[in-house]
DNA sequence: CTGTTAGCGCTTTCAG
DNA sequence: CTGAAAGCGCTAACAG
């Protein structure tokens, strides 16, 4: 029925109060009678007030709006590291502003210059490009990076130990006697697939199995011939196991394996990196270093929550360990 | 550098003009000569301006922020449908403040009052209860829900005609033979559900076959014995068939058959809700009503945008239809 | 075409 | 404990 909106001043009026003492009231902020407190109280919940945040946000000149600005929502991975920041966040009683922006460093600036005019209290990036966070940086607005890390100025981050997630996979084809072990790896310059390519060759070194470039894949992003350059490196190459780097390689992998009609593990191994429900559900299952994912949201949404508080904080980077989960999908060699 | 930010008053400082020009040439609206035009933009860009957001909107009295409440952002549907969302606002501009809110009234409401608070230009809701788009409604934001219909307040819908798939889905395993399939249905009072109920039973109907109400099972969300209760049904009720009325519901009774040895398609049929990637990946493939989740996330964000441009425009609900994906999970009864 | 003025709703000194 | 007053940054009349 309140067509147009009740303001501090409507239930000052109604309480017979002035506004100040009506924002303190309400606020908690400051000395206020018992009695006052009641009357305008009761007034807002009858008027049924909403406090206007952008006038809040005006003069404090600070939000409870957190940034957060993924790749991919369309993939699992970041969809949950989304999940994960904003159920910390909403415990927290902020709000988060949610962004997609394709790994493409024109609307990654174009989101960090948004959460700068809504005036974000901070903001959680998987970075693409290192100038959004500079930009932020620069007026001020805290940072967060997940998954990798790009920035050139100081902020707290959280990761995956990737050369570690992939020194365990690939480790774990060497032991089962494989030599020719294929990478598929995302074709970035990122610090996680930096890491994942590491640790796969630091596998190989400590066993001091040597690393045929010739086996290495770096495939782009939704790049459509994806599954033929797979399918071509199979047939040129003959790796008896694939290590895919990210779950979407994987799926390509699993895809070209079934097309062909090679058999896991007979004929190949493919391990995943990223446990994505169907890796335990497909027959045989796909070993994959799973990611606690979920939790490395949460973990940057609580850095970053801590950060607001005590803004001399030292910067952290929090490095969360993987888990090798062994399924059916891996085998030792046949003879050749 | 710059540590506090910069305002429409220090670029008109440094061009030369009053706030009130620089406001006109940088938003474009109303007369600025060419030269000062373009002195403020020089300002602008030189000095790093980022408008604020929130004097915008205290000023206008609207924002360009969409608020999205889902019941749950970790289900590959509601984040599907967030990503259709969010691309959609992200194409015309706008932001998408986005909440999970359990299904929870209480949490819905709370985002409710969050959303009237940013001043949201709209809200996006796939509703729990009415509490929510009655309170946005009567202080004049613009609500659609989504999946569902709850509201007793007029607003913009997108949802999929549930009668629809669950009747054809049921009418695939009636046409096999089945004449003892068991439904496993979400434990609600959702349209969607009742839908998905009310197609079971048409096809039934259609067809002359009675309807055995105890093969018919309403399981709450994240119940906790949700697998014990369907292996009591198979082993009690003993249906040739399963149609299970969602994704989480058909990943139960997938892992519940797996658990008791029971193989698809020769001792049971298996229909899914949704078509999520693990049912075309396991094997045999889950025969599945597959929803434009993507797309009605996106229809959603059009109809709320279409009306903040004309909000004279008679409300909409547009149902879009499944599709049945017909896969290994389902064949003819084995003659009893 | 441009500047002056006023005010959006709230918080925060500062006097009382 | 309370009210008056100022101002956050921006925009929209309204005169010039």
């Amino acid at each position: 029925m309140t067509s147009s909106h009740v303001t501090l001043a409507d239930i000052a009026r109604e309480a017979g109060t002035s506004a100040s003492t009506a924002s303190r009231a309400l606020s908690g902020r400051g000395y206020v009678s018992a009695d006052a407190r009641a009357r305008l109280r009761e007034a807002a919940e009858r008027l049924g007030y909403v406090p206007n945040a952008s006038a809040r946000t005006l003069k404090q000149n600070t939000s409870r709006v957190i940034g957060v600005a993924v790749s991919d929502l369309g993939n699992q991975f970041y969809a949950n590291l989304a999940a994960g920041i904003e159920q910390t966040l909403r415990e927290a009683d902020f709000q988060m502003v949610l962004v997609s922006d394709n790994s493409d460093e024109l609307q990654e600036l174009a989101c960090a210059r948004t959460f700068l005019a809504m005036r974000a209290a901070g903001v959680i990036i998987t970075p693409a490009d290192r100038t959004a966070a500079s930009l932020l940086s620069r007026n001020g607005v805290e940072v967060v990076e997940v998954d990798r890390r790009l920035a050139d100025v100081p902020c707290d981050a959280v990761v995956l130990d990737n050369d570690r997630g992939a020194r365990e996979a690939t480790r774990h084809l060497l032991d089962l006697g494989h030599r020719r072990i294929a990478l598929l790896v995302a074709d970035t310059d990122w610090t996680s697939d930096a890491g994942r390519l590491q640790g796969y060759v630091n596998a190989h070194d400590e066993l001091g199995v040597p690393v045929d470039p010739r086996l290495i894949l770096p495939i782009a992003f939704h790049a459509p011939d994806a599954e033929a350059r797979i399918a071509a490196l199979l047939q040129e190459e003959n790796p008896t196991a694939i290590f895919a780097a990210n779950n979407t390689l994987a799926d390509h992998a699993w895809q070209v394996l079934r097309a062909l009609g090679l058999r896991l593990p007979q004929d190949v191994s493919l391990v995943g990196f990223d446990d994505v429900p169907w890796m335990a559900m497909v027959e045989p299952g796909i070993t994959a270093v799973a990611q606690p994912t979920f939790e490395m949201g949460r973990r940057a949404a609580q850095l970053l929550l801590h950060r607001t508080i005590d803004p001399t904080r030292p910067r952290t980077v929090e490095t969360l360990e993987p888990t090798l989960v062994v399924r059916g999908s891996t085998a030792a060699t046949a003879q050749p």
